[in-house]
DNA sequence: AGGAAGATCTACT
DNA sequence: GTAGATCTTCCTA
């Protein structure tokens, strides 16, 4: 049934990790529950030198995990909503992956009770969403993502071929000038919207 | 204490 | 499609 992502492929500069994550299936498992959904879109952050880093005021109480050992949960608060990250890059060396939106494969019915929505596609099409579909808040940070037994893991089923879209990060004040976000194309439709953007010739 | 923050929802034009 | 309120935590003063 597929194979879970070890710590090897943490190892990496988050936009290499962050591009290659599209297409897995994170896998969150609740008591006798499991959900399911396929990674459409993933953001990468780097340490101190990326303004939109949480770790660019160096190292703090609540961001300590960026330095972890890659494949370790991070996940912080923005405007009401957690959001969920994996390290990358050795132990020490703080970067990250924002995973920003699935396409539901099992437990859609749990999903779309949690986010009390009736549409698959609006259930887990942005950060925000997709931790509150899968039950996903603070009491996970630090947890390891290659861990078989753990509450939250990645898993390669196969899946690939798609077109792979990129673009600049959302909503960060300050971005870095390269493009460090990562989309499947053909899943569209279970992409976050980016917010309305002034006239750029970008997408 | 005050406000910002990697967002989301609702109620409008 | 756009504007505004609101979600919760942590930084800064």
């Amino acid at each position: 049934m597929g194979r879970v992502l070890g710590k090897d492929f943490f190892v990496r500069r988050p936009d290499l990790v962050a591009k290659e994550l599209l297409g897995k299936v994170l896998v969150r498992k609740i008591a006798d529950d499991v959900l399911k959904g396929m990674i459409v879109e993933t953001e990468a952050y780097y340490g101190p030198e990326d303004p939109a880093s949480r770790a660019r005021r160096g190292k703090l109480p609540h961001n300590r995990f960026m330095w972890e050992e890659p494949g370790t949960i991070f996940i912080y608060m923005v405007h009401g909503n957690w959001l969920l990250n994996v390290i990358t890059e050795p132990k020490g060396v703080p970067s990250a992956v924002l995973i920003r939106a699935v396409k539901p494969l099992q437990g859609i019915q749990r999903m779309l009770r949690n986010r009390k929505v009736s549409d698959v596609r609006n259930v887990a099409n942005g950060p925000g969403k997709l931790s509150k579909a899968f039950m996903i808040t603070k009491d996970l940070n630090g947890l390891k993502v290659y861990d078989p037994e753990g509450p939250v893991t990645i898993v390669d089923e196969g899946f690939s071929g798609f077109k792979v879209g990129r673009n600049y990060r959302i909503g960060v004040k300050e971005d870095l000038d390269v493009p460090l976000r990562f989309y499947i194309v053909d899943e569209i439709e279970y992409v976050s919207k980016p917010p309305v953007r002034k006239a750029s010739k970008l997408d």
